[in-house]
DNA sequence: GGTAGCCTAATGTCAGACATTTAATTGTAT
DNA sequence: ATACAATTAAATGTCTGACATTAGGCTACC
């Protein structure tokens, strides 16, 4: 009986994984220097090419960092949290683009993820929080407002919310989903109207967060999923209908 | 002023970014063969090894995949939840032990997100989920069970809660933190007393989802969170013992 | 008509060379 | 002795050309 099915071709993956293991099993440390690519190919006899391929691997996943010149080589990378939000945000949207996942099933997760920090943010939010949220809310409000920038807001609002909590665990974990919403969100064009109704939720739980009530927040989160997704179906049963009916020729 | 500090060096980097920004911004579409790597090269000037270790870069992303022979070459890859889900394992396990992220921190922020999906487990679950949970429950009972089965079982109960919300970006997120919290949890050594505990908000937890109670779920989770941060508190507070005053010497 | 064998295009691997970067060393003048 | 400039060495970054391997398609033969 086999225990993996080694395929004998691509060996930059095998040495790949095998640094990856060294990693994650700790034999290798922070900051720790590898071999250079000259020996790492001794050790594994391959040529110097196949290494760096393995080499590239690995820092596409930000597990090493190179530098050139003497003293220079691969080191292993503390991976901040920084980095893995970045990586997070992108496997995220490319998921969600690519798996047809739809509107409701994405929104319901934001929003259940999010509503899991709100009591934890109502007890160790700052001032500082309470102030970028309503900074945000402030800038929602202008009128001359893009829908980009508009959208942008509404993810700075949120990140501050989960900031809140003061878990960077929770932080990063709910900040990708947020972001990642982010291409599905702009897909609803956001009327004045909506905007409105938006920005009077973001003050409801700016408000209930100032007064530290985990309830009222958890409240306003509920009405606002309830709202983007009815307009979500809105804008899906608008195309519908301009799909029966094409619009009219404007090549005149 | 410039837009971007662009370094000279690591084209492949560059070359892996054009590509990757082809990727997500949909001019590649899923499934779409990529031009062949000496194309590839012609087309960015370089030589076909630098395309090579940009294309590596974006296989190690799951972005890609290579094909040999005739009409082969590299696909756009359709990422999929569980490609997604290893490399989320991954980051986040990488991130949890190079950061010193603290037990207290990791365990609230996993046990607020699952949390999160409680109720939406106690609407939807199946009676697969639940028989999953049963059966898992039954072998955490065995009393010959060794730690690192106890563990995955662990797992395994809280993916098939996770599951029972039916909502698979919930299930990838969630899962991806459950898991990369088990080499803390494997920190802290099981005693025969301390898994009757944990069997028993177990079997709190799948009653409840039996009666679609989300309160209840809610209920078992938080008092499974406090019981696991005070059996870590314990362990921490044996360690420190345990270095003030060592161990006998066991040479003889 | 089916099958065996060749053909071809593509990735996988190798070897060697040169370019570039950067820290350390050496040399020199003050 | 110190400050500064030039040299050196070690490492990554890039290029070139070659060969190995794979696998789909085509052809020729039975």
């Amino acid at each position: 009986m086999k225990t993996e099915i080694v395929r004998p071709s691509d060996l930059s993956a095998q040495i790949a994984d095998a640094i990856r293991d060294g990693i994650v099993g700790g034999d290798l440390n922070v900051n720790q220097r590898l071999p250079s690519e000259a020996e790492l190919a001794e050790e594994f006899s391959v040529s110097r090419s196949t290494v760096r391929e393995a080499l590239k691997r690995l820092a596409a996943q930000s597990l090493i960092r190179t530098q050139r010149g003497a003293s220079g080589g691969a080191f292993v990378n503390r991976l901040s949290f920084e980095e893995a939000y970045a990586q997070q945000v992108t496997t995220s949207t490319l998921l969600l683009s690519m798996n047809a996942v739809s509107f409701d099933v994405a929104c319901e997760a934001r929003y259940a993820l999010e509503r899991a920090c709100a009591p934890l943010s109502a007890q160790r939010r700052t001032p500082d929080h309470l102030a970028t949220m309503r900074a945000e809310i402030h800038r929602q409000s202008q009128p001359g407002l893009t829908d980009e920038a508009f959208c942008a807001s509404d993810v700075a609002f949120h990140r501050a919310l989960v900031d809140g909590a003061g878990n960077p665990v929770l932080s990063y974990q709910l900040a990708g989903a947020v972001e990642a919403m982010q291409p599905l969100m702009n897909m609803i064009t956001f009327t004045a109207r909506s905007r409105e109704e938006i920005v009077a939720r973001h003050t409801a739980i700016a408000d209930a967060l100032e007064g530290r009530d985990a309830g009222g927040i958890d409240a306003a989160l509920v009405s606002l999923e309830a709202y983007a997704r009815d307009l979500a179906r809105a804008v899906a049963k608008a195309k519908t209908r301009a799909r029966q009916r094409p619009p009219p020729d404007r090549s005149a």
